[in-house]
RNA sequence: GGCCCGUUCGUCUAACGGUUAGGACGCAAGAUUCUCAAUCUUGUAAUAGGGGUUCGAUUCCCCUACGGGCUACCA
């Protein structure tokens, strides 16, 4: 598609953080704009007076600048064009092309539930489309409440939606909806219309469950004499259990997943790659090159379903990717006193050694843990299987000799020392590596043994291996 | 109920109407290695069902089933 400069917009009502599917309107939403060399604006539905809460709101712009969807201009505030709104009913109603309505709630519900129970389908039946002047002025001297419905066409509609296609209604099966309540606000289908116009929006890209909205819309639109934006409806994100996603199907809430220490590209890249297909086998992508390749086209009409372990290898590839400068960076950023003590030196060095194995900012911290502090406790399966008896006790003591008249601490050296240890008495090198790994970190896993020497350095090693000497074989002698 | 939309491995997804239906995640096995991870190799597994159209349907059409969305004085 050879838009020029598009105007789009991410609309969230600000009653609850930004969730996943939200994200992903949002992250489409900006790509779409990026990719177009256009403006990517916001627009915050704050008109529920019950929902909203301004804590959300703050929290919606806190989540998209952590994910790196930097939006054009200044948002825009339902709550604050009201007047606008009012401005616009009166049109409507002025150019008869809706009209009050004076039925009451009761009598309304009285009629849904009579046709539901019989036919199980309601719609307006237009008792006030065309009432006379004459009552109408005198149910309004009378002050009777009334709310405003669009006079709907009949017609077949069409629409193309860019991932959907053309789509078509008659128009008979939608009845006058209310586009003014009687409180005098305007409701969705007319507000969305009215700003998505004075925004300039020139592609309306949201989820799947607007495109019944759509025709109603653009019937607005035609009321109005607004000219008609373009549409672009996304496929629905799944659980596992192919529901929307929602709270019950765990984290949901971009922030749950910045403090969970996932790189804000890691989830825009899964998320891009939910719904959409990068028409190549590439899938890590930086968010530059998603911009840079993304097309609107090329969005899938089923839902997806979201699938945690795919984002954890996304995650993983990302964390590889990333520099150890930024990552101790953005390890801070999430935990500002994160190992305060230490060199920031030292501690880029120990994410140099861990960023291949961790798939989080949070795993990375997690098992870093032994560069700092001496083991609380030494993994038992490992220590029963290469500790089992005062052997390995005098192979120890013998590398712990070793390196006491070592010259220079280096890595090469504490591994040549360590190999003529083995050489010397004849067993491989593991027979020494295994237990000495285990003194130093407690655990069976972990970066080069040797590398991890080099690092904590002369004094620590020896400490550790000494205390562990105390400790081991843990029966028998 | 009505209207709209959808349906390829468990999941994300490829396949001008002609492919042994491909890739990725996951899972399993192997290679490698001081462990773990990473990496590499191999394996596992899919066109919802039924009718058409066609020399030939994953692909086009219809029906059914299943799933989803909407059907508010919510957005």
């Amino acid at each position: 598609m050879n838009s020029k400069n598009p105007r789009v917009r991410f609309a969230p009502s600000p009653t609850g953080e930004l969730h996943l599917g939200g994200a992903r309107t949002a992250l489409f939403n900006w790509l779409f704009a990026r990719h177009h060399d256009g403006q990517f604006l916001l627009r915050i539905e704050d008109t529920d007076q019950v929902r909203s809460r301004e804590e959300f709101t703050q929290q919606i712009f806190d989540s998209l600048s952590w994910l790196g969807l930097a939006w054009d201009e200044e948002p825009l505030y339902q709550s604050k064009r009201g007047d606008r709104y009012s401005e616009m009913i009166n049109i409507l109603l002025a150019t008869e092309d809706s009209y009050r309505c004076f039925c009451s709630k009761e009598e309304l519900t009285r009629k849904r539930e009579e046709a539901q129970s019989e036919s199980g389908g309601y719609m307006y039946d237009g008792t006030c489309r065309s009432l006379s002047e004459e009552l109408i002025s005198e149910k309004l001297t009378s002050n009777h409440p009334f709310v405003v419905r669009l006079k709907v066409p009949r017609t077949i509609l069409k629409f193309r939606d860019h991932i959907y296609g053309e789509i078509q209604v008659n128009t008979e099966e939608i009845d006058d909806f209310i586009v003014a309540r009687s409180d005098g606000n305007p409701t969705y289908n007319l507000v969305a219309v009215i700003d998505d116009h004075d925004m300039g929006i020139t592609h309306v890209i949201r989820g799947e469950d607007h495109v019944s909205n759509t025709p109603k819309q653009i019937m607005v639109y035609e009321a109005l004499g607004f000219p008609i934006p373009e549409f672009a409806h996304l496929p629905m994100i799944f659980g596992p259990d192919k529901r929307r996603l929602s709270k019950r199907h765990g984290a949901t809430g971009v922030q749950e997943y910045r403090d969970n220490g996932y790189l804000p590209g890691a989830l825009t890249n899964y998320l891009s790659l939910l719904g959409w297909n990068p028409d190549t086998e590439k899938e890590i992508f930086s968010l530059h090159e998603l911009a840079q390749s993304f097309q609107i086209n090329q969005v899938q009409k089923k839902p997806a379903v979201y699938d945690e372990k795919k984002l954890h290898w996304i995650s993983g590839q990302h964390i590889f990717n990333s520099t150890v400068n930024d990552l101790f960076e953005g390890i801070r950023k999430m935990n500002p006193d994160w190992r305060g003590e230490e060199e920031d030196e030292f501690l880029i060095e120990v994410i140099e050694l861990l960023k291949l194995r961790a798939k989080s900012l949070t795993e990375l911290q997690d098992i870093s843990e032994y560069f700092f502090e001496d083991p609380k406790s030494y993994d038992e399966k490992s220590s029963r299987k290469h500790w089992k008896d005062n052997t390995v006790s005098s192979l120890v003591r013998q590398y712990c000799e070793t390196l006491n008249t070592l010259g220079e601490w280096t890595e090469d050296g504490v591994e040549q020392a360590l190999r003529n240890v083995a050489e010397d008495e004849g067993i491989s090198a593991g027979k020494l590596i295994h237990p000495v790994r285990l003194s130093l970190s407690g655990i069976p896993a972990g970066p080069s043994l040797f590398a991890m020497m080099g690092l904590l350095g002369r004094e620590t090693c020896l400490r550790r291996l000494e205390l562990a000497l105390q400790r081991f074989p843990l029966q028998g002698t």
